[in-house]
DNA sequence: TTATATTCCTACCTAGTTGGTAGGTAATTA
DNA sequence: TAATTACCTACCAACTAGGTAGGAATATAA
């Protein structure tokens, strides 16, 4: 289940590339218009500054803009840097424990499929769909 | 994210799948081999049961069995009885408040995909697959 | 220089969910 | 009659989701 914070994510995006052309995007403007709560918000925008989506400028006139053209992101990228967790199993997370029963499971290639089957919708939009 | 329930009851339907030869298969010994509480799985067990994929047989000697043949069940069919929640976002679950922004709203499309990609995956598959 | 607007950072909170444990009842058979 | 099984219901601890809140750092406009 994909989370708020990755649902806002998308938006958030899509509302700045629809908006960016008339400059830096305040987050106040765009959780307005998308009728979110600008505090939640500006915990979830770290993830995509930090690791160069957006680029934020502080201040007075300040907000954000893209750092690349809308079709140069995949959704996949927004959702996995956003969203906790987007593995299907908990037994396929990043961190999981090793499984005991690994070696005679036989469920984890169906769930590895499935894992394969998501990320590669997630991958096959861009941003530029949603304009 | 698929939680514990729908995939002890997936293991559990192999389990039984792969055990009813030899006639009724108690729940204890499934516990067991799969190395999982017998008090939780019967707790999992009457989606099942009340849906007609096991029927479960009481007192000694009793057990479960399929009514049907393994190539006959899906594992989607499976997986959203005993799951809570199979759809990614929680304005595409059944009993979801009508969104106020779904005549705007720029992603509705995006996350029936995912939806569909998802359910059609688990729905290729049958409990044969795992025997 | 000062007021204002913005991003950024961190702490905290409440309701609900997950993943069970526990104890017992009803049904059936050896 | 004893044992074994499915079935039913209550309870619980730890965690997570989805925020609220307050302020600090930074930059600009007046």
């Amino acid at each position: 289940m994909i989370s708020t914070r990755g649902r806002y994510a998308l938006r958030v995006m899509i509302d700045i590339a629809s908006n960016e052309a008339d400059g830096l995007v305040p987050m106040r403007d765009v959780a307005k218009r998308q009728d979110l709560s600008l505090k939640y918000l500006e915990q979830i925008l770290p993830a995509l500054t930090k690791n160069g989506l957006l680029k934020g400028t502080q201040g007075k006139g300040g907000g954000y803009h893209l750092t690349r053209n809308p079709e140069e992101y995949r959704i996949g990228e927004i959702l996995r840097l956003t969203e906790k967790e987007l593995a299907p199993v908990s037994c396929l997370s990043e961190g999981a424990a090793a499984c005991e029963r690994r070696g005679a499971c036989k469920t984890i290639g169906f769930w590895e499929g499935l894992n394969n089957v998501v990320n590669e919708y997630l991958d096959s939009k861009t941003l530029k769909d949603f304009l």
